[in-house]
DNA sequence: TGTAGACCTGGCAAC
DNA sequence: TCTAACAGGTCTACT
């Protein structure tokens, strides 16, 4: 698909406490790291409905910003949007602060790991489908299973600089195109993403759901086939932003045990030590135990 | 109420 | 080059 009225600029902002590239390949988003491609990372998102190939890359402190997009979305608009998805809004300080008060390991941990932000989602449904994919996935072959859904189900926008993108299908065009979601190596996982776009169709608002308190959310996400507490929240941290969130996969549960001794109930524990900042926590937790030695 | 086993895929190790 | 064990959450059937 062309894209008429286009335009084209730059920008850069500054981006204290951040690291792109760490936020980008946490391995506990989403969403897939964006396409690397001449020291730009690149993706397609909609900003006030209009579609916008946005270009990103970090100099120190600052983060220079392409785009490709309609006349009538401002670079304000893009800023707007690039700070919500990489959460620069969030006081991080204020959450080193109360994570690592009096506690030498997770000092070393903020130390290591300074300026990793959550990857929000652009794409409330890409969140949902992506995360019931993510389950009992490993990354690479997760990764690979959402660019397949893109490339074979979702709409190809050309922009000027010849760039062709991918935009995740919408529900209806997930429905419609059952049969081709059957290549895209999501396994049995399959019937869970059918089943769950019908129920999004037909019955259930994501808006609806945005809406709701963390609890009823969470509650509610739990009806949808192939979600499960792990993915709920993950699907309420990453697309909803509700920090409360406490994803526990199997890395989670090692990194609570080696640090706390806890095996039971760690979802309860870590909402309950970590408060406002579970979703944050577990974010540190994940890379802590991911590469410890 | 709690738990064991099935579900898919593909990179990797062993042969 | 081929084969087998493995990792990763959710669901279902069984106790």
């Amino acid at each position: 698909m062309e894209i008429n009225k286009i335009k084209c600029g730059k920008f850069s902002f500054n981006v204290p406490n951040f690291d792109l590239k760490l936020t980008m390949f946490s391995g506990q988003t989403s969403q897939p790291p964006w396409k690397h491609k001449n020291d730009y990372y690149q993706e397609l998102i909609f900003i006030e409905d209009k579609p916008c190939l946005i270009k990103v890359r970090q100099k120190n402190n600052h983060l220079e910003v392409k785009y490709e997009t309609d006349t009538k979305v401002s670079p304000q608009d893009i800023k707007k949007t690039i700070k919500y998805i990489f959460d620069l809004e969030f006081n991080l300080d204020k959450f080193y602060f109360n994570f690592t008060q009096n506690d030498s390991i997770f000092s070393r941990i903020v130390e290591k790991y300074n300026g990793l932000r959550l990857f929000l989602a652009h794409n409330k449904y890409e969140c949902i489908i992506s995360s019931i994919t993510s389950a009992n996935n490993s990354i690479s072959k997760w990764t690979r299973s959402i660019l397949r859904i893109k490339e074979k189900l979702g709409r190809k926008y050309v922009f000027p600089s010849s760039e062709e993108m991918y935009y995740f299908p919408d529900p209806e065009t997930v429905l419609e195109n059952k049969d081709k979601l059957k290549y895209c190596g999501v396994g049995y996982r399959y019937k869970y993403i059918v089943e769950t776009t019908k129920i999004l169709y037909e019955n259930l608002s994501i808006d609806e759901v945005n809406k709701m308190e963390y609890d009823e959310a969470f509650e509610t996400l739990l009806e949808l086939p192939g979600v499960g507490p792990k993915v709920a929240d993950c699907i309420l941290l990453y697309g909803f932003r509700r920090y409360e969130a406490f994803p526990v996969d199997i890395w989670i549960t090692r990194a609570i045990k080696d640090l706390f001794g806890v095996s039971k109930d760690i979802r309860e524990f870590g909402q309950s030590k970590f408060g406002k900042y579970a979703g944050y926590a577990q974010l540190y937790l994940y890379q802590y135990i991911r590469h410890k030695k």
